[in-house]
Order: structure tokens, then C-alpha cells, then sequence
DNA sequence: AGAGGCTAAGACAGCTTGTCTCGAATGTCC
DNA sequence: GGACATTCGAGACAAGCTGTCTTAGCCTCT
């Protein structure tokens, strides 16, 4: 219980939005970036985005094209990485690694015809390719 | 991306400690929450847990059981709505509200056979209880 | 009255996060 | 070349969060 550094930190909200704006354009520059996410915005913002570009990078978000002008950025990450990144902090937080109580809440939820659709599809799809088994976690 | 401020903020990592030692010990006061969470620990982790526990009050989690001295104290949540919680969060931030980001990485990730068992057992159990078909949100 | 446990209120330091300042490096145009 | 603008890196900064701790007022029991 005692405060401990805490390392690899999740991506943040504005970093999210730099994030999406990498994920829409591809590869762009700073001050593209910066004219979309702060629309007549102040000389600043520049710094703003890249700063956040920057922590991006510590985080392996995102990578800068090397031999532009101005650099380019692009986005290492795409949104089912991050997606899996949050759903991995949920089940080792809360669940201590079993995926159990979050398949719980799916079923509890009361998922839409089609979603439940989808995810039937997704089991089906799993359960082919497990022919060749090689289950990663067995609990 | 102005910063703006952040209401009903997650449950901390000392919060959920002591979320978790009420989920085990069922109601109980601030003295074997302290004892338990701080084994061998001084006066001033009496103060700290209550704090947290006012902190969790604070956010609904937890709730006091009148008329008892010392003061009782009982979790309000569950694992699961825990859970549901920070997986409705993911959705929300990163999936602009769809889930299928999240199943496409449930898919993709590599389920042992009990879990798809499980998640099929789940799948079922609702495709029954569709007969008389509730939806509540439809996309 | 004194001791000791309970409670509330709040102070505090370290960290995160979005923003901003500054100066140097780099490019562009006449 | 020289003036000017843009780009870039490093860091400062305030506000907020988080875990911890202090203080002081209660109560109860002896």
C-alpha cells in the first residue's frame, strides 16, 4: 500500500486527440496538428502538441518520420491496440488477470441483435482457428 | 481540449485495496480495515483509511451503517460493477460508444477454451432470454 | 479527572497533465 | 549575405489527483 512509481502510464486525454488526428490524417507535421485540434489557436498550441507528440513518443504511440522537414509524425498505435491496452489494465487491476467478471458484464449488459451477432461471429471464427491450439493463458 | 474539469472520477489503487478488503470481510470498521491494510501499522493509518473510505463515499461505493460504534462500513459495488464501470469508460474515451473495438479485441485475443466456453455459455443464455426481446440500447 | 479509542477536518508532498515561455536551430525570400 | 519566419527542444508552470499524515474535538470507561 505503500505509493509506488508508477511506469507506463495509459495515454492521456489530449494525447487521445492527438492521437485521433494522427489516426485520420496518417502521417502529418506539428503544425497540421495543431491548426485541427486548436482551430485559431494561439501560437502555443504548437508547443502544446508537441509536447504531448513528444510524451506520445516516451509511451510508443507514435514515431517521427526521420529525414522530413518539417518532421513527420505518425501513429504507431491504432485504436484496438489501445483498446486492448485498457481492457488489459481493467482485468489485471480488478480481475487479477481472469477475464471472467468482464465477460459477466458483457452478457449482463444487454448487448444489441447485432453486437451479440458479431461477437457469435467472433467466437465462431475463434473456435476454427483453434484447431491449431495454442492458448496463450490457461486459468 | 481545453481543460476542463473531471467529475465522478475511477476508483484509486488504495480505494480499490480497501474496496477489496470490504468485498472479503463484509461490513467492518475503520480499526480492521487499518489493521488488515497496514499489518503492523501506526496511528496515522487509522486516519488514512477512514480517508479513503470518505473519498469512497464520496463516489458511491461505500456506505456507513448508521447506529453502530464504532462506525460500520459496507461496500456499495461490486467487482462487476467495478468492472462494468471502467469498461463502459473505455468505450466511451476510446470507442466514441461502440463496443466493437472491444470485442474485436476480445477476438483477437488469444481466449483459453474455458473462457470461450464461458463466453459462449453467456451467449446463449442470452439468446434465449432475447425471445422476449428488451433491447435497451440499440445501434 | 485521566486514558484511550473514535471521528472529522484538513494540511501536505509528490506526481500527473495540459499549457505555456524561451532561446536556439533551421529554413525562406529578397 | 541578411532579415525574417518557422520549427524545434528543453523546461517552467498551475491546477488537480492521490496517498499520507497531523491535529483537535469527542465519547466512554475507570
Amino acid at each position: 500500500m505503500s505509493r509506488q512509481p508508477q511506469p507506463d502510464r495509459d495515454v492521456t486525454g489530449a494525447e487521445l486527440a492527438v492521437l485521433e488526428a494522427l489516426w485520420e490524417l496518417g502521417q502529418t507535421t506539428v503544425r497540421v496538428l495543431a491548426d485541427r485540434l486548436y482551430p485559431g489557436g494561439a501560437a502555443a498550441h504548437y508547443a502544446t502538441v508537441q509536447k504531448l507528440l513528444q510524451r506520445l513518443g516516451e509511451k510508443g504511440c507514435v514515431e517521427r518520420v526521420p529525414d522530413t522537414a518539417p518532421i513527420g509524425f505518425r501513429a504507431l498505435v491504432d485504436r484496438d491496440a489501445l483498446v486492448a491496452r485498457r481492457l488489459a489494465r481493467v482485468v489485471d487491476e480488478l480481475c487479477h488477470g481472469s477475464i471472467t467478471p468482464l465477460l459477466s458484464h458483457l452478457a449482463a449488459r444487454e448487448l444489441s441483435a447485432s453486437e451479440r451477432d458479431e461477437l457469435r461471429a467472433f467466437l465462431d471464427r475463434l473456435q476454427q482457428s483453434a484447431v491449431r491450439p495454442r492458448r496463450r493463458r490457461e486459468r
